[in-house]
DNA sequence: CCATTTTTTTGACAAATGTCCTGTTCAGCA
DNA sequence: TGCTGAACAGGACATTTGTCAAAAAAATGG
């Protein structure tokens, strides 16, 4: 009997009944998307935070000249939004998509401030998930302060070895910030 | 009558009476250091979290070659510490050190736990502030995606217009990721 | 105030990366 | 089946940034 991929996320933090999970499970709603679909526009207002059953999505930011860069993907088990507009009530500046069919559980804020106070676990659980988040993106600035793309590159597929084969390396080059033709030069030049 | 900073930065998240203030103040101690001291060494355990009162303090990575890259800044009211040693109880891989003569309050990882339990609105500010410092980051990224050292540097300069009167350009330097050298010519090139 | 150290700037050159372009392969689709 | 566009590799050259060396400027300590 396996448990629900989300309850198993959140029982690696904190410890829940089975009726306290439905509980939990009651304030989200399923949602499921087409590759290739537009799940939040630029300037749209960010309802939702996105737990990901199945698929994968892509948080991008679009550029100046047009240039679109990428600031996360969100594979299974990840969460995925832009965080500052959900977080704030503002506008998106960023644009969410998927690269592939997806399952998610959406969760408004609304949902998440009453779990939070409800059931005073979550709240943990969401502050410990934020941390790890925190201490992950630090970890992604290091690694541009202190590496050139290949070792960018190679940290990435290190850290998230399945993630090549499922995005083209033109998104993985937009990840680390590189052009494509500089993550392909990388590729065989140096292991 | 000046509330106390770190009241007041509590405040703008969730409020408090004069009796919950002087309980969330009871898990801080009151530390002083003296400028260029270390604070948190290289696989030390990383005891607290800071929360600057007065002074400046950074946080630094040693590269493999002995090269020093700076992670973060903490100026008044700025919360610091190796997060990713003090949250997970593992020996820190930065060096925290001040930058001129500090004062701060500290907060154990066991004092921050019985704080968020025994007054849930401080987890809510903890994860409100986490949230927020998350946030930021993303933007941080976002800059080493789409711009260039130039535009890195002028961005930190509206973002921290205070930082740069306080701090050696070579520091500003490794914070944005490039030499000093390329800093310096930066300045005059372009406004 | 001077002497010393630290910080900043500058130049010449090397290395990394970006830009523009072409050609090839391959998957998806009419 | 053949067409089309996406993905990828590669060449030629421009631009940015790094490296090393040295001088100039500013800060510090006695």
């Amino acid at each position: 009997m396996n448990k629900h991929p989300l309850r198993q996320q959140i029982e690696e933090i904190v410890k829940l009944t089975d009726d306290e999970f439905d509980f939990v499970l009651q304030h989200f709603r399923k949602k499921s998307f087409k590759k290739h679909q537009i799940i939040l526009h630029e300037g749209d207002y960010a309802q939702f935070d996105f737990f990901v059953v199945k698929g994968l999505m892509r948080v991008t930011k679009l550029d100046f000249d047009g240039k679109e860069h990428i600031l996360q993907f969100g594979m299974e088990n990840w969460w995925i939004t832009d965080a500052e507009a959900f977080h704030n009530k503002t506008k998106s500046t960023l644009i969410v998509d998927c690269l592939e069919n997806t399952e998610t559980l959406s969760l408004s804020l609304e949902s998440k401030e009453k779990l939070s106070r409800e059931l005073p676990k979550m709240q943990t659980f969401f502050l410990k998930k934020t941390t790890n988040g925190y201490i992950a993106l630090q970890k992604r600035i290091l690694c541009f302060l202190s590496s050139n793309a290949n070792d960018r590159y190679h940290n990435l597929l290190t850290l998230y070895p399945g993630l090549i084969q499922r995005v083209p390396k033109a998104m993985i080059a937009s990840y680390l910030g590189v052009t494509r033709e500089t993550l392909s030069r990388l590729s065989k030049i140096k292991a």
